[in-house]
DNA sequence: CGACCATGATACCGATCCGGTATGAATTGA
DNA sequence: TCAATTCATACCGGATCGGTATCATGGTCG
């Protein structure tokens, strides 16, 4: 069966168009070299060049496998190297999951430094909402997620990334916009606008935390799953908000925002399957600086 | 070193995830496979896929390899098929020179029915002057040439496919108008445009043996290479000329073609050097319906 | 014109590699 | 715990590879 040695035989041959030069390029003897390009044109049935007593010349059909060979060989090499480039995370694809918070905080900066040093990674970067990252993580959907942090999981590693406090979202003519600082006592029965349980559990548990101390539960008056609507809302004046301190960098005329005493603070992660062996993870873990410990470990 | 055939062994066994079953498809026993496919995992230095006892798993490099290893093991295969094309002259280059007269009788035909057999040759079509032709297909610059028959040339073929009497182009007040045949004998001391002798000799000789038995050579007036120009010189009644009877299909209105007693023939060739191995040129003589018996001989 | 040289084909040899058979190790399921 | 499945390993005979030695052919040069 023709092989892709015979190939680069041929084509050493078809460059120097001289049975003595080729086999010296190739490291072998010249007979060896007439045996395999003799073989090739059998095995091919067909004569590939012409031996005449001082030079040989390709025939059209020669001409037309040499450009077809020079191709074979160049993919075949390709082939090889890109397995070695996969094999290093270097080459191949890799999906982040994310929740719509992590985009204004750590995600583009991570994104931006994991794609200028691994540019031959396809990266697929999709939002969903916090409560379904992890299970999508563990489910194999996406290699690596970024989320508020959803406690232990199963299956699940996580490395925390980026901390902040919460601080409060009020209307500019809302009471409190008077103070500098807001204590939690404040809070009790003032209307909360805030996401969904099942959306952001953790974020919801954090500011129930807050509370629980001075012995009531927040009054959630408005849910919407986006941090933005949340902002817009206490803009018309619906109610406060505890949001994620970098909410602050959004602008809005009528929302102004103030620190929280003892303020809680949100923690993101980085969730990925330990099990998960795609090379390009443990690369995005160490972008992420992720500790080499910590990902083998449940 | 890495070869074809371990390829195709890694994309049987990676399209089953079953060493059993995959040798089955290569008509080989297992064992074989297990080391082939161990020892191109040792030679790229990349595990390709996770043995587990029920199943196999393709590791991310194993995917990308698949890929790749299917695309190259493809364009080997079809370098194969290429080079068979290629020597039934069903693949490759086929460059033709003709003279533009052609352009107007043989070449359409004879193209359309060569492409239309063979879809898969780059034809290359040139216009180049009659003159010139013979020594461009003996330079091998083209592969076969369409022209006046240029008599022996020594290392050219020719086969004749076209043969077709001269007739006269005057001008509808000419004299000759009223004339439907007009003898040889007439035409002494006629003004006559016609191509230049270097140009297209084998044209301008039969005008001259034409006119010779009646004693005089004829009279050439003005000289430019093109049978269309000459066509509208005798439009603008500048002379009379003789030209190929296909000529006759260009209406132009001041313009209008008698024939010529014991009108003489001018032939149409196909030119080819014998030596010329191009298995396409084989082919489009045979489309040609040039005897196999006259294509290899000067 | 003949000796010489360059070139590629061929013959043969030892080493290597291939695929086959036999068998072992590990895991799963009854 | 035993049987079955699955893949890896050991070993064997045959095929293939590349190397050396040599031959046939056809230019080249004195």
């Amino acid at each position: 069966m023709v092989d892709i040695r015979q190939m680069r035989y041929f084509i050493a041959l078809a460059e120097t168009l001289h049975f003595g030069r080729a086999a010296d390029r190739l490291n072998i003897t010249q007979p060896p070299l007439s045996r395999q390009v003799g073989a090739l044109e059998r095995e091919l049935g067909v004569k590939l060049l012409e031996r005449h007593s001082r030079r040989a010349v390709l025939t059209a059909a020669g001409q037309q496998f040499l450009e077809d060979a020079r191709s074979v060989v160049s993919s075949f090499d390709q082939a090889c190297r890109n397995v070695r480039l996969a094999d290093r995370g270097e080459l191949g694809e890799l999906s982040i999951g994310f929740m719509m918070h992590a985009a204004h905080t750590v995600l583009p900066g991570l994104a931006k430094r994991y794609m200028a040093a691994f540019p031959l990674v396809e990266v697929k970067l999709r939002e969903v909402i916090p409560s379904s990252l992890s299970g999508d993580v563990v489910a194999g959907r996406f290699d690596a997620g970024i989320t508020f942090s959803p406690g232990p999981v199963r299956g699940l590693a996580t490395y925390p990334v980026h901390r902040e406090n919460l601080c409060l979202a009020i209307h500019r003519e809302h009471e409190f916009a008077a103070h500098d600082v807001i204590g939690a006592a404040a809070l009790e029965g003032q209307p909360l606008i805030a996401t969904p349980v099942d959306v952001a559990p953790t974020l919801r548990q954090a500011i129930s935390d807050y509370c629980r101390p001075y012995g009531f539960e927040p009054t959630i008056r408005l849910e919407t799953q986006l941090q933005q609507t949340i902002i817009s809302l206490v803009g018309e004046n619906l109610g406060i908000a505890l949001v994620p301190q970098s909410m602050a960098k959004l602008q809005t005329r009528d929302v102004v925002f103030r620190a929280l005493e003892d303020a809680p603070a949100i923690e993101q992660v980085i969730a990925w399957r330990p099990q998960n062996l795609n090379p390009a993870l443990r690369a995005f873990l160490t972008v992420a600086e992720v500790p080499k410990a910590t990902m083998q470990l449940d």
